[in-house]
DNA sequence: TCAGTATACTGAAACGTTACAGATTGCCAA
DNA sequence: TTGGCAATCTGTAACGTTTCAGTATACTGA
């Protein structure tokens, strides 16, 4: 009788992975005992309870997540949808540390699902949601009317997105207030003397090229410049195609003399456009641009410069996923950060 | 009886998953046959290997990942465990898609595991494997003696490492060839008459630390050149800090008229040191560095450059793990990988 | 004709977990 | 004394898959 108990799991010395029932053999209670007692279910005694954690992290039991997977559904995981091609190399490096940072001390692991310029962006989305493959999914390159949004809300998953949709649903999100950037950096550059200012926008189509088209548009109503168009470029394109656009631009007769650039790679290519020209930066022309990681005051100490903080991106877009898989209100989930100041070379 | 088994399936409208359950109920057949007829199993009739294979296909049918690993202990899942404070910003982004690349049309899933500065390098390995969490993990900032490979090796689980490692144990790698980078950087920077070389070495510890030391050492005895000591530096410090050092160095009396360095964030702070110095790149000193993105050309067209290509690691390191997962002999999955010449400003 | 065997298929069990529906005990009110 | 009830605990089933040990059928050779 007893030994059909034991017959398996009490070669302890095999040292295999302990489970529910091993806990139950050792505690001599049911496995079901156990596995409600480290659950804190409230039908159990407090000194079992306790028995049983001490004894579970006596010889550290983890729950086996395929088991708890297959019975509940839930997969501890939350996905990452990435583009390989177009996203910004900065960008995934610090999301990923920051949604890492924020799920360390939590049962999910992060699984990273790329896409390629080739396919749908809705794809992967898809593939997730019919294979029940994550609890919860953060996409980025968020656009006005965005499909994979609308999609997951209605298949009800938790999801994130990094950047604002315009569709009259409510889903959690984060974003940088990139209105707010192109309007504080034409105002800046108004403040220093430049007249003829030219955008380096966001990719076309996303959310945020709408943002920042706008408040750079509607920040040169309030000072004394004009734009000169430059819509041939965005930041999404070739190093090579920027730079050969900014110096044909810059070899025109009416031409800017200030640039408002949406990303740190796209500002490299404009100031080497601008010098290809003949032009000097900070002289003949100057450059507001955001950037991400340290790296554009080395590179030229004129550039005039916004932070985005991606790892804080990652680190709220996590929390939000968790958040409404956790049962908050999606649309207590929403976070916009303010850019800081335009910030000249600190000697 | 025949409700018995269409109690719950047959809900055909309610677009459940569908399982083998579901296809054996379609077909007619037994749950083993399916699952059989759908792995390719010697002992099911032609026919009926193919009629299954279709209505899975038109019906979409997926395996449940939960059920598999918990029937077979296989997670199809690789791991790729990084330092999130240490690891360079390229160099994440461009091995995940590389590893994507290559398990995309495999039924793996990538997962990021992350470990902190504080945290033994060792923990998050033993996460995975304690908790049988992955099938392969791949790590990077290798040591010659490295506890985590030891213990993987030990454990049986199969891994590859970015970059090799020196106990006289064989498992799968890739790398660069550092000690190859070094060595003809230096010949380089003696072939255009520079003679008093510093090198900017890798974090002290890691292997290839020592195959870049030995090969700036090695050509230096080759050459009409001596090495400036510069042992207070590597390239995982901050970029302040570096450039601080290197303007000191670049101040005093014996100062190095040329640098080899491992990696491209350190290479613009030690010019900014040496522009801090009142130096001029490339008329008092030249500078050979590593880079994983072409943006060090634009940053100083003097700079000299080899490149070291982050996204074909990730490739390899992906095929090293899932040849191991799949039989193949370790020592067969070890690949080293050539410098470019080193190229100056094209024009 | 019949045993032997290859072919094509099948049900039951198991992986580890949780939910459901009890079962046992002791205590209290009537 | 008894019925009721709260407090604890338990066995069974199920999630979807693969493996094991078959079973049924048809074919083979003598």
């Amino acid at each position: 009788m007893d030994r059909d108990q034991t017959d398996k799991d009490d070669d302890a010395s095999a040292h295999e992975r302990p489970t529910l029932k091993t806990l139950a053999f050792m505690t001599g209670l049911g496995v079901t005992t156990v596995s409600r007692a480290l659950k804190d279910a409230p039908e159990i005694g407090a000194e079992t309870r306790r028995r049983v954690q001490l004894v579970a992290r006596q010889i550290g039991y983890r729950p086996n997540r395929a088991g708890v997977r297959l019975r509940t559904g839930k997969t501890n995981v939350i996905s990452l949808v990435l583009n390989t091609e177009r996203e910004i190399m900065s960008f995934v490096s610090d999301i990923i540390y920051g949604v890492s940072e924020v799920i360390a001390d939590t049962p999910y692991h992060l699984i990273v699902t790329p896409y390629s310029r080739s396919q749908d962006p809705l794809d992967p989305v898809k593939y997730l949601v019919e294979t029940g493959s994550a609890d919860g999914v953060i996409i980025s390159r968020t656009q006005p009317n965005d499909p994979r949004a609308r999609y997951m809300l209605e298949r009800g998953i938790p999801f994130a997105t990094h950047g604002r949709t315009d569709m009259g649903l409510v889903h959690p999100y984060h974003d940088f207030d990139n209105y707010a950037f192109a309007a504080e950096a034409v105002r800046h550059l108004a403040g220093i003397g430049r007249r003829r200012l030219a955008l380096v926008t966001p990719p076309v189509g996303l959310t945020y090229y709408g943002h920042t088209v706008n408040g750079f548009v509607d920040a040169l109503g309030e000072v004394d410049a004009s734009e000169v168009p430059f819509n041939t470029v965005s930041i999404d394109q070739s190093i090579d195609q920027i730079r050969t656009r900014t110096a044909q631009l810059m070899r025109r007769e009416v031409r800017p003399d200030g640039f408002v650039s949406s990303a740190a790679a796209a500002t490299l290519a404009i100031v080497a456009g601008i010098e290809d020209a003949g032009l000097k930066l900070g002289r003949d022309v100057d450059v507001v641009s955001k950037q991400s990681s340290e790296l554009l005051h080395l590179f030229r100490r004129e550039l005039l410069i916004v932070n985005e903080d991606f790892r804080l991106a990652g680190t709220e877009l996590a929390r939000a996923v968790l958040g409404w898989i956790g049962g908050a209100a999606p649309g207590s989930l929403q976070t916009v950060v303010k850019p800081g100041d335009v910030v000249a070379y600190r000697g």
